[in-house]
DNA sequence: CTTATCGTTCGATAATCATCGAACAGTGGG
DNA sequence: CCCACTGTTCGATGATTATCGAACGATAAG
């Protein structure tokens, strides 16, 4: 069924600390937020720690990540382009983003 | 071999994000460390959410928020005394307990 | 000393999660 | 139009984690 296709995301009222925690709590997963932070980025140019991660691994991440709110992952061309959800989770937990990523943002 | 004994526990310097983050990312444990925010409490006082847990359960919660490095666990009389780590998890990672457990703290 | 209490450890079972190959579907280029 | 490319889904397998009863040790109280 899916190539190319939107995918869910929680919105912001939806998202619950426990699973952004989760899913932060897996070493590549914090690593892809942390690439983020600088701005959206294609996944194809996410390269998180491992390089030649299977695809369908990275995929999973991304999954995750997504359903807890963490990222969102949309269709850009014919690729997929992340961004990190800084303003949902910053009005929903206030200094959790920063303090995890080790951003002060000032 | 044990019951009140003493316990291991990281260090200040050993205590790793990402486990710190799974140990809070399940509601139970979440409400373990949200209840000692206010101070050290004795273990038998410390209901969490359900309380008519079973003990070897509870006992299991504890082991990996201590693991984690979010509590400490020491023998107090016949009971056991648990105990927030906030200055070692502030000095680690500063203002994430604040950003997780909601609190200002001004 | 004897007994009740507290909480950890052990061991077994169930549930959840991770990993990865394969198949598939949109997209854009030739 | 056809093909190469990207990334999701499915399905199977293995690894972690959760749950809880039972047994044990240590302490405090009577």
């Amino acid at each position: 069924m899916p190539g190319v296709v939107d995918l869910p995301h929680p919105e912001r009222s939806e998202i619950q600390l426990t699973e952004v925690l989760f899913a932060l709590s897996d070493p590549e997963r914090l690593a892809i937020a942390r690439q983020l932070v600088d701005g959206p980025l294609d996944m194809a140019a996410c390269h998180a720690t491992d390089p030649n991660l299977p695809k369908s691994t990275k995929s999973h991440f991304m999954k995750v990540l997504r359903e807890a709110g963490v990222i969102r992952n949309e269709p850009h061309g014919r690729q997929r382009l992340l961004t990190l959800r800084r303003d949902d989770l910053e009005a929903r937990f206030p200094g959790l983003l920063d303090a995890v990523l080790g951003v002060t943002t000032a």
